[in-house]
DNA sequence: TCTGGCACTCTAAAGAGGAGAGTGCCAATC
DNA sequence: GATTGGCACTCTCCTCTTTAGAGTGCCAGA
C-alpha cells in the first residue's frame, strides 16, 4: 500500500488520492478501504496530505520505512551493466574514469552524479626531480608511490647548475626513497628548522608538494555532474531553492562532509530529506555506495536526487558502478 | 537619452517610461517630449515596446550603439585594483591562480565569471622520465619547455629493469631535447611505423602524451565560476532557458568557440545577445579582454550575464582582471 | 472487514472588473 | 520649430468571484 503510493508518486511528483491508488495498485480494494488505510499511514507519520482535499504524499519517515523494509530492489537490466563496464573499461587515466563514472551516474539516472577521489592510505615517497627551466627558476616534481605526480615551480635565490640540483635531487631522494609521506614531511620541517640549509627553497617546496599530495588524499574533492538534471523536477523549480542547491554543490563543504560519512558506513548508504542534516538538502536524496580497491574502501559515489527518486532503480546502478569503478581502477594500478 | 534609458533599465530590469526617464534624466524635459524621442529612437530601431502601453527596452542593436559610441567607462575604483591584484599575487599554482582570477570577476561583477586555460605558442621537448612503479607498471612523465608537466602509467609487455627504463628516457632525451613537440609526436610516429622498436609502448605513450600537451596548448579548456549568479535575474528567471545555459556552460564547445574569437580581437571584446550565434546566449552578453605574458596574448578571460549588464562598470573590471593576471602569470614564469 | 453514498472542504482554473502606467496625437505655447 | 499639456485609448496586472474537480471523513449497510 504504501510502496504503491510511494512509487506513484515518484513518477507523478503529485499527491496522489484513494482513487487512483484502488486503479492502479492492483489490490482489487474500494477507494473507501483505502480511505481507511491511508488514514492508518497518516497516524503513523509516513504519509501526509499538503491540504484537507489533496492526496497524500509521502513523509521522510515515509521513505526511510520504504526503504528499509519494503525496498525490492529491481535487478540492473543485463545490458546496462554491460554497458558502464564498457564506458568504464575505456583506458584513460584515473581521473577520467572518475569522470566517465560521474557521467555514466547522471547520465543513466537522470540525476546528479558524484565521486570523490580515490584517497590512499599512506602515500610513500619516491622520487623527487629538480629540472632547471631558466636563471633562477627550477621545476620540481614529487612522485609518490601511488604514481601520483606533483609539480611546481620554485624561484631559488642564486642560480643553480644542472649537477646542483641533480645532487640535491639525489639527496632528497636517497633519504627519503620508501618513507611516509607524512614523516617526510616533518623530517623536513625539523630540519630546516635546525640547520638553514642551502637547499632551503627547494625542501620548502617539496614540503609543500607533500602537503598537497597528503592533502588530496585526505578525501578533499569530488567531481559532479548532470547537476543540471535537478532543474526537471518541479519541486525544486523554485529559482531560490535552486539556487542555494547549486551553491552548496559549489561550495563542496557540505556535500563532503555527508560523503565523509557514507566512507564509513558499510555498503549503499541512503539519505533521505532532511535526514541529511543541511538544510539546502531539505528536499533532496542522496544514495551512494563506497567504492573499493584491493577489498580497501578508497572513496565513495552516488547521485543525489530529489526525495522522490526511483530508489529502486537508482540503488542498483549505483551499487554496479562502485563495484566496476573499483574493478577498473584496480587494472590501472 | 538612449543613455539614461539604458542605464535605468539595467538597473531595474524594468521597460521604462517617458514619464520616469523625463524624473531621472536630469534633462529638465517634458515627458511628452521624451516620447518623441523615443518614438525616433523606436524607428531607428534601439528601443522597443513589449507591448502598446508598457515603456521602452533597448534592443541589440541599441546596446551595441549605446557601446560602441556612447559609453563612459568609469574608471576603476582605486581600492579594486589594489583588492584584485592582491587576490592575484598569491604565491599558488598557475592553475590556482586563474580560479581566483574567475573567482574575483564572478564575485565582483556578480556575474558568472571565466578563463581559458593560457596557450603556449609552441611547446617544446624537454625531458622524458620513466620511473617503474611495479613490475610491469611504469610511471611515464613528460616535461615541457613551459614547465608543464604531463604523466601517465604505461604498462610493458615484460618486466623492465631501471637500467633499461632509464636508458629508454635518456635515448628519448637526447633525441628530442630543444626539438618542438608537434615534431617529435611525427618523428615518433614514424619511426614506430618503420622499425618496431622494443620501445614501442613507451613511445607510444610519449606521443600520447605529447598529443595531451598539444591539446591543451590549442586552448581546449576554460575554467568558469559564479554560475549560479546569474539566477537572481529574472530575465533568465525562466527554468527552461536556465537549464539550456548551464548545459552550454558544462558542454564548453559554444562557449570555448565564443572565446577563441576573443583571442584574436585586439583588447576588450562585446558580445550582446544574439550577436553570438548561439541561441542559448541569447538573453546574455559576454565581455572578454585577452590577457598577455611577455606581449603575446596567451588567453582570454570575461564574464557572461544578462543583456542588461552595467557595461560601464564591468569593462573595467575584465580589463583591469586580464592585465593582472597577464602580470601574475609572468610572475610564476 | 469492506463498500457505496453523501456532505463537506479546499485548490486551481477561468472570468470580470478596475487601477495604473504608458502611448500617440493634437492644439497651444515659447 | 521645438516643447508642452491635455486627452482618449490600450495594455497589463492585480484582485475578487465563481465554478469544477478531486479528495476526504464518516456512516450505514452488506
Amino acid at each position: 500500500m504504501l510502496k504503491a503510493l510511494i512509487e506513484r508518486y515518484a513518477r507523478e511528483g503529485q499527491p496522489v488520492g484513494s482513487r487512483t491508488l484502488a486503479r492502479e495498485a492492483g489490490l482489487d480494494l474500494s477507494p473507501a478501504t483505502i480511505r481507511n488505510v491511508l488514514s492508518d499511514l497518516e497516524e503513523l507519520g509516513f504519509v501526509q496530505s499538503p491540504h484537507t482535499s489533496a492526496g497524500r504524499v509521502p513523509t521522510v519517515q515515509g521513505y526511510r520505512f520504504f526503504v528499509d523494509t519494503l525496498l525490492s530492489v529491481q535487478p540492473l537490466e543485463s545490458g546496462a551493466f554491460e554497458e558502464i563496464r564498457a564506458q568504464l573499461d575505456i583506458d584513460t587515466t584515473a581521473k577520467d574514469l572518475l569522470e566517465s563514472a560521474t557521467g555514466l551516474l547522471s547520465g543513466i539516472t537522470q540525476l546528479a552524479g558524484v565521486v570523490t577521489l580515490p584517497k590512499h592510505e599512506h602515500p610513500v615517497f619516491r622520487r623527487v626531480e629538480f629540472l632547471p627551466l631558466s636563471e633562477r627558476r627550477v621545476l620540481a616534481i614529487l612522485v609518490t608511490s601511488e604514481g601520483e605526480v606533483q609539480n611546481r615551480i620554485v624561484h631559488t635565490e642564486r642560480e643553480c647548475s644542472p649537477g646542483e640540483l641533480q645532487q640535491a635531487s639525489n639527496y632528497l631522494s636517497e633519504l627519503f626513497t620508501g618513507k611516509e609521506l607524512a614523516d617526510v614531511r616533518n623530517t623536513l620541517l625539523r630540519e630546516m628548522q635546525e640547520a638553514r640549509s642551502t637547499m632551503n627553497q627547494m625542501m620548502l617546496t617539496a614540503m609543500h608538494m607533500a602537503d598537497q599530495v597528503l592533502e588530496r588524499n585526505s578525501n578533499e574533492d569530488f567531481i559532479m555532474s548532470g547537476q543540471t538534471n535537478l532543474m526537471g523536477f518541479q519541486e525544486l523549480c523554485d529559482i531560490e531553492r535552486l539556487r542555494k542547491l547549486f551553491d552548496a554543490f559549489n561550495q563542496k563543504r557540505e556535500i563532503l562532509n555527508l560523503l565523509d560519512q557514507c566512507v564509513h558506513g558499510e555498503g549503499i548508504q541512503i539519505f533521505i530529506g532532511e535526514e541529511s542534516g543541511y538544510q539546502t538538502l531539505d528536499e533532496c536524496s542522496m544514495v551512494t555506495a563506497p567504492y573499493q580497491v584491493d577489498g580497501e574502501v578508497v572513496g565513495v559515489l552516488g547521485v543525489i536526487g530529489p526525495t522522490r527518486m526511483a530508489y529502486e532503480r537508482v540503488i542498483p546502478i549505483v551499487d554496479a558502478t562502485a563495484r566496476l569503478l573499483g574493478a577498473a581502477l584496480k587494472q590501472k594500478e
